[in-house]
RNA sequence: CGCGGGGUAGAGCAGCCCGGUAGCUCGUCAGGCUCAUAACCUGAAGGUCCUUGGUUCAAAUCCAAGCCCCGCAACCA
């Protein structure tokens, strides 16, 4: 029986254009999704936006547009920047679509009946630039103008209530927070007492937003809006037996949000009585350079214009490989460019393109037979063979960056056994063995185009029509002799470097 | 003394849990090959494994103290 995979993106809040940031993490689910699914996994990918809120309400005021003008324009920016990156989600949710709105509702009312909202004054500092109320360190930076000390009556979510449990529950649970140094993180924030959370906003301040059904003069935190998008997706409330089917899922998340999803979503979870996700995965940032990405820096990389210039699949492997899962990476065109040059144009795609020259000129163009291995073969074989395996344990273990680099060592060694091999000599003197060595490389790239399918789709398929072998499976030997290679540019040009003026 | 993570060749990292010749990718240098996208292969140079002290026959690895960097610190993607 084959298992489930449910995978979710944050939803990304619409109040800016999509950067490297919202890609990564998109194109991370994807890659996860596209694995499980090859391996045959129940899969349901989910990514969306984030419409409700203070800044996209600011936003849409600074354009001139209503706020659902400005999301319904900024979200296909993101739906069709998915589209070019070769994101093959399920489905793609909006926050102010009525199927998300009437299940925020439906799950405000629920735990509000349930007792784990209630009425309070609050007091606190209150930055009236900012329209936020702000912390006292904040207050003394210095950073904030017209604050002062406003009282509001507002609803609060007993998180409080829910602390011992949530500690007990990720104590117990070691794949629930990863990696593990922000698991404990989280426990070390959690030891200090939980307050509740203030979950509405009063009309008078931010009208953007889902209306709380037990007090019209309020809408909801944009927070416990936006959470809820995991499970109303998929049906909650309105279809069972799909929700029963996905939940609970793995999310991926930016390092930022970690609270919000390990201790506000999880305790909203147990007071609806809900399984807690599987994981909630934290990966880090690109830095560029040695800076954080920032709009003010004015170092913003956008996807687009990579793609443009290099392909998606290069930037989809290039940002799978370059990152370990968790640990910040640092972006730079150079790395950018080395990373593809040496992985890409000169390991991959040079070994397909001498390894199809040598059929060709050798071979009549005809993958030969793969004859008896020798010792030789045998290696590659062996290593091929228990390639799928461990690729496979790296990614459940979400090594993504390892299991590429899994994939590229074998390409390595098939490069060096070519080397040893001397096909282009063997074929004067013994071409049943040159062919052999051939079958052997050949079917090497076969097996690694296969388990680069879900990094490379376009790329990877491409190999597999090369060789005839589109619908072929991790199995050592599935490459068919006899079949004619037809000719094709190189796969991945090298990318000349320009010098610098 | 808030909590947590980290400091290993020019760069990025692995090894540390379960002590025993310090490894990978990129870069540099030399050589080889000439099937290939000036690519591929081999070899070399390059390390006080942050510091100090301890345990041990033996410490990057365990213990202690210190120095430095980075996250988190509540309503803020």
């Amino acid at each position: 029986m084959n298992a489930k995979f449910y995978v979710t993106t944050p939803i990304y809040y619409v109040n800016d254009a999509p950067h490297i940031g919202h890609a990564y993490t998109t194109i991370l689910a994807d890659v996860l999704a596209r694995f499980h699914r090859a391996l045959g996994d129940d899969t349901f990918f989910l990514t969306g936006v984030d419409e409700h809120g203070q800044k996209v309400e600011q936003a849409a005021q600074k354009r001139g547009l209503t706020p659902q003008a400005h999301c319904d324009d900024l979200a296909p920016r993101f739906t069709s920047l998915w589209k070019k990156l070769g994101i093959s989600n399920d489905d793609f949710i909006r926050t102010t679509q009525d199927r998300h709105k009437r299940i925020v509702q439906m799950i405000l009312q629920k735990v509000y009946e349930s007792g784990d909202i209630y009425q309070k004054e609050y007091e606190g500092l209150y930055s009236v630039a900012e329209e936020r109320f702000i912390t006292e360190k904040e207050a003394e930076s210095g950073q904030f103008r017209e604050v002062k000390t406003i009282k509001e009556k507002n609803y609060f979510f007993k998180m409080s209530k829910y602390q011992d449990r949530l500690i007990k529950y990720i104590e117990d649970h070691p794949n629930f927070l990863r990696p593990d140094h922000r698991r404990n993180e989280m426990l070390g924030f959690l030891r200090q007492p939980l307050t509740d959370l203030c979950i509405s906003r009063p009309k008078a301040r931010l009208s953007w937003g889902i209306e709380i059904p037990f007090d019209r003069e309020y809408v909801t935190y944009v927070w416990f809006d936006a959470l809820i998008n995991y499970i109303s997706a998929i049906g909650y409330g309105t279809d069972d037996a799909k929700f029963k089917r996905f939940w609970p899922g793995v999310h991926l998340i930016g390092k930022d949000i970690l609270t919000t999803h390990s201790i506000y979503w999880t305790t909203m979870l147990f007071s609806l009585d809900l399984p807690l996700p599987e994981t909630i995965f934290a990966h880090g940032w690109w830095l560029m350079g040695e800076s954080k990405m920032s709009k003010s820096l004015g170092n913003v990389v956008r996807p687009l214009d990579l793609i443009e210039q290099h392909g998606v699949d290069a930037v989809r492997y290039y940002l799978m490989s370059e990152m370990i899962l968790g640990q910040d990476a640092n972006f730079t065109p150079e790395n950018f460019i080395k990373r593809y040059n040496s992985d890409l144009a000169n390991d991959f795609g040079n070994l397909l393109n001498r390894v199809s020259g040598l059929i060709g000129k050798n071979h009549g163009n005809v993958i030969p037979e793969a004859g008896t291995p020798t010792e030789a073969e045998a290696a590659i074989m062996a290593q091929g063979q228990i390639l799928g395996k461990n690729v496979q344990a790296l990614i459940a273990d979400y090594k993504v960056d390892a299991a590429i680099n899994e994939v590229m060592n074998l390409i390595r060694a098939v490069n060096k056994y070519m080397e040893m091999q001397a096909p282009w000599k063997l074929a004067k003197t013994d071409l049943p063995a040159a062919g052999r060595v051939l079958y052997t490389a050949t079917e090497a790239l076969r097996l690694a185009a296969v388990l680069l399918k879900a990094v490379m789709p376009d790329k990877a398929m491409i190999v597999l029509e090369i060789l005839g072998a589109h619908d072929s499976g991790l199995t050592w030997g599935e490459l068919k002799s006899g079949v004619t290679l037809p000719s094709f540019p190189p796969l991945f040009p090298r990318i000349e470097l320009e010098k610098k003026t």
